[in-house]
RNA sequence: GGGCUAGUAGCUCAGUUGGUUAGAGCACACGCUUGAUAAGCGUGGGGUCGGAGGUUCGAGUCCUCCCUGGCCCA
């Protein structure tokens, strides 16, 4: 009783950390605090100043999509970006950051459409410029909000002039681009089959169609062969195809076998018509083709599609001469099955993808017979005119002119199937051919490269993380077809090209295009359409002989400017050092990047590219509404701060897929804990230590020395992860620093000395003097990651007003590192970890509580006893004494409890310990100057 | 179905060109401290390295197949 009394009296001669960070974060209210400080301060804008005249390191924002809240794949993508940004920084880089947003495109159009439906706004009651202006609107509506959601992670930016796709100037330079295209001619006009409704004459995008079952009527149709050079046999028989859409027939270019499928020849008779010939259709559907026809077959003939090679086929209308009398190839296609049908499939390349697909294969172009409103062109034989849904009864037509034809052998109207249909007026759609604008992949430039060509030789001068991101995107630049640059839409950068009539060139003249940059750098996009053509194209021509075209460029394209409207024209660089986006960029923004940047410049915009993977559920299973385990990063925030959110993302490996749950969580708020109080401890330590107090390194004890060692290869482990992006890397360092050097052993062994030391004795000086510059180097490694705490910590220890984000990293001297000194205390440690061993015993059998009761005697090989020697090693474990006897072949420990007194002051049992004042000399020393 | 990719302790990650009983931090259990105290320290348990074959004197590391995820396509 006595004793605690006395160790009572002496509580107030010891000096205890003390500082007013708190433990507890309190980073829901924290972090908005200085985000508001930030702001006040213009801290970013300061930032920029202090880096003016730095190297320059750029980061290009991929811009995201203007539309919805912030997911945590956002979130994730925007703190790595921010992590690149500021340790560029740290380093003492100028690395400025200006994000972006995506605001064309097909999802806002909709959306609005959709909204203007609720108001009841029909399509047509909206004028073309008004409804742009509502997309704009809605567009600029969720810039605002992602914009206030994104700087909540702290991530630092320019956020007031982030870049638009949408900005005047943006639209002017993506047109400018396109125009550039234009003018090196890499850009012609082609054809694609799209979903097209007749009713609403209007291409679909996928996600506007829907599928309905609708009854058809499913027709056999019989192609006579002409010309079969790998099976002569053939010639004269007839080849099967099966359809639902006869309408398609008379727009037949050539038919289509499955190279391995096995064929059978059947010999047909017919009471009425006598021997009907031979016809051939896949073995596998021979019973259920008789069906169809009611008639039975003989089998003549067996073989593999692949025996049809080089055949020639006739339509049969071919009597009517012309188009119908042309060649009707035998082709093989990968596509065909025998599901359903006969094993053969008629191509109309106007009408199908496979189709079309097959026949450019094989130089077989589109016709375009069937026109916006579904009707054939007038002139066309047989169907001029007429509507494709009301040719296609068994009494049509089409029925009717190939039953005349003979070529007829089956018309039911009894097939039920799945059709796509317009979500919007539920009618049905068909495939129709329409010009589009391409960029030729393999067109022979004036530099006499192709686009590919160059594409693929950019990819190798650019560095990839990871470096299989290299392969991904070579195969799909190498296998990609031609760039489909049209969209029949509203909402986006028109293609700014007239076009001559008769000829269908598109006008290349320098002086046009610039002219209709300026118009819609001046008015925006608008223009185009609102501006008097002549007006654009001036005195050389006349806007009378000149189609506009009117088709709005796809939005990657767009995207794809970015570079030209960011890093050149705003950032003043050729290159950026680095894109960051999600992996599946690799098909999406890097490559429509890298094929503009290419196709303009013969070069990528990027000088490497670093990809993260997807953010997952604790499971590892996507996020999704119906698996209901979608987390969303503002509650996350609001729960647990951003802070905690960002050390997350720096703790896993976001190359591959990561995970987030509970636990994963439960890590990263524990991570943040131990780093929290790291801090505290060392803001508290260094209370009152004033920088005249400080040491010079070649004075301090060996332990100090040693921790500064460490703190030498740590900074070089640090900057080693940095150069690859290896964030985990870089926080499992520090982390691993700050919870074994420093926290377990730096930080334990120097407490009796902090607190019991007189304030001004050389040791306690050193050990404060080491605190000081970890406060700064940790403060530094951490404030990329904790942009918050480490702003937080900063004020305590250097007041108001700086910023720990203006710094750069600690410069830590290269002769800190001493290999030789951290060689012989990484043994003094493993020697240490024997003795709390041998400790443990006695703590288990209660002889002993706190090591500082316990003696120790170590047996030691005579290298071991002379290091255990050279340093205060019962101060290193601890513990009251140790003494050491040589020997020894295995290091062995005895312990005991001690036999001295108890130091009232600190704690420690010591044979000096005065029986009057039941302190130790050295407490005793500085309790008399305390008291003085 | 194709291309790319991952699967090491409860969690996050290390594991160099195949070579001793697979490591770290956290979490967990037990204990100490009560002068960093909703903190600090110590000790300890915990892994058939997704599964099955194979190559090798020897495989988490190389090969084949399979399972379970992810991205992009078809």
């Amino acid at each position: 009783m006595t004793e605690s009394k006395k160790a009572a009296d002496y509580r107030h001669t010891v000096f205890l950390p003390e500082t007013g960070f708190p433990m507890k974060a309190g980073l829901a209210q924290t972090e908005p605090r200085l985000l508001e400080r930030w702001a006040a301060e213009g801290a970013h804008e300061k930032l920029r100043a202090l880096r003016t005249g730095a190297p320059r390191w750029i980061l290009h924002d991929g811009p995201p999509y203007a539309n919805g809240d912030m997911h945590l794949g956002h979130a994730m993508n925007h703190i790595l970006k921010d992590f690149v940004v500021r340790t560029r920084s740290m380093l003492g880089f100028d690395s400025p950051y200006i994000p972006g947003w995506d605001c064309h495109g097909l999802p806002i159009e909709w959306r609005v459409e959709e909204l203007n439906r609720e108001k009841g706004i029909r399509k047509g009651d909206i004028e073309p410029m008004a409804f742009r202006q509502q997309c704009r609107d809605y567009a600029a509506h969720w810039v605002n909000v992602q914009r206030a959601q994104l700087k909540r992670l702290g991530v630092w930016g320019d956020w007031d002039n982030p870049y638009l796709t949408m900005d005047f100037s943006s639209e002017a330079t993506i047109a400018s681009e396109l125009m550039k295209f234009a003018e090196s001619g890499q850009l012609y006009r082609g054809a694609k089959p799209v979903m097209w409704s007749p009713v609403e004459q209007t291409a679909l995008a996928e996600a506007e169609v829907e599928y309905e079952e609708i009854t058809s009527t499913q027709v056999d149709v019989a192609f006579e062969i002409m010309e079969a050079p790998n099976a002569p046999e053939l010639v004269g028989a007839y080849v099967v195809i099966w359809t639902t859409t006869p309408w398609t027939l008379p727009v037949n270019r050539a038919l289509a076998y499955g190279e391995d499928v096995d064929y059978s020849l059947l010999k047909l008779f017919d009471e009425q018509m006598g021997g009907l010939g031979e016809y051939l259709v896949a073995t596998s559907l021979v019973d259920a083709f008789l069906k169809r026809i009611g008639r039975d077959g003989a089998l003549i003939w067996q073989g593999k599609g692949s025996a049809l090679a080089g055949a020639i086929a006739r339509h049969p209308w071919h009597p009517l001469g012309g188009f119908f009398a042309e060649p009707r190839p035998l082709l093989p296609g990968e596509f065909v099955t025998t599901d359903a049908g006969t094993g053969l499939v008629h191509m109309a390349p106007d009408h199908g993808e496979d189709d079309f697909h097959l026949c450019k294969a094989h130089g077989i172009d589109p016709k375009f017979v069937v026109g916006p409103d579904g009707t054939y062109q007038a002139d066309w034989p047989v169907v001029g005119g007429q509507h494709v849904y009301k040719v296609n009864d068994p009494d049509g037509p089409i029925c009717s002119a190939l039953r005349e034809a003979g070529a007829l052998l089956a018309a039911t109207t009894d097939y039920r199937h799945s059709y796509p249909h317009s979500w919007r007026s539920k009618k049905k759609l068909i495939y129709r051919c329409t010009p589009q604008w391409f960029v030729a992949m393999d067109r022979n430039l004036s530099d006499g490269s192709t686009l590919r060509g160059r594409a693929l030789k950019a990819i190798g001068e650019t560095k990839w993380f990871p470096s299989q991101g290299e392969n991904r995107i070579r195969a799909m630049v190498e296998g990609r077809p031609d760039w489909v640059l049209s969209r029949q839409r509203a909402w986006g950068v028109p293609i700014t090209l007239f076009v001559k009539k008769g000829t269908g060139d598109y006008l290349r003249d320098r002086q046009v295009n610039e002219r209709i940059a300026e118009a819609i750098a001046r008015e925006g996009a608008d223009a185009w359409w609102t501006r008097d053509p002549q007006s654009l194209l001036g005195n050389a021509y006349d806007a009378g002989d000149y189609e506009q075209v009117t088709d709005i460029l796809d939005v990657w394209f767009d995207s794809g400017s970015t570079h030209a409207f960011v890093t050149e024209a705003r950032l003043h660089a050729e290159q950026a050092d680095l894109y960051l986006e999600g992996s599946d960029q690799h098909r999406g923004w890097f490559q429509s990047s890298l094929l503009e940047s290419c196709g303009t410049r013969g070069r990528a915009p990027y000088k490497a590219v670093l990809t993260h993977g997807f953010a997952l559920d604790e499971r590892g299973r996507k996020m999704s509404k119906s698996l209901g385990n979608v987390i969303d990063p503002l509650k996350l925030i609001d729960d647990s701060g951003a802070d905690v959110l960002r050390l997350w993302c720096a703790s896993v490996d976001f190359v591959e897929d990561v995970r987030l749950g509970k636990a994963m969580l439960q890590t990263a708020i524990d991570s943040y804990r131990k780093l929290r109080n790291t801090l505290r401890y060392l803001l508290g330590a260094l209370n009152g230590h004033a920088q005249e107090d400080s040491v010079p390194a070649a004075e301090m004890p060996e332990l100090e020395r040693y921790i500064l060692s460490r703190l030498a290869a740590l900074d070089m482990e640090l900057r080693a992860a940095l150069e690859v992006h290896g964030y985990n890397r870089y926080i499992s360092a520090l982390i691993g620093f700050v919870n074994s050097d420093l926290s377990a052993f730096f930080f334990d062994v120097r407490k009796d000395s902090l607190y019991c030391d007189g304030p001004y004795s050389s040791r306690r000086r050193a050990y404060r003097t080491v605190l000081a510059k970890l406060f700064d180097a940790l403060n530094a490694w951490l404030a990329p990651v904790l942009v918050f705490t480490t702003e937080e910590a900063h004020e305590h220890r250097h007041g108001a007003g700086g910023s720990v984000h203006f710094g750069t990293y600690a410069t830590i001297p290269a002769e800190w590192r001493d290999e030789a000194l951290e060689a012989r205390f990484d043994r003094l440690r493993e020697l240490r970890a024997l003795v709390t061993q041998a400790i443990e015993p006695m703590r288990r059998e209660k002889q002993v509580g706190s090591s500082n009761e316990v003696a120790v005697r170590l047996h030691l090989p005579a290298e071991d006893a002379a290091l255990v020697r050279s340093v205060d090693f019962a101060e290193f474990c601890i513990v009251s004494a140790v003494e050491v006897l040589e020997g020894a072949d295995e290091p062995h420990v005895e312990t005991w409890a001690s036999a001295d007194a108890r130091c009232a002051r600190c704690w420690r049992h010591l044979p000096d310990v005065s029986p009057e004042s039941d302190l130790c000399a050295r407490c005793d020393e500085v309790v008399l100057e305390h008291d003085a």
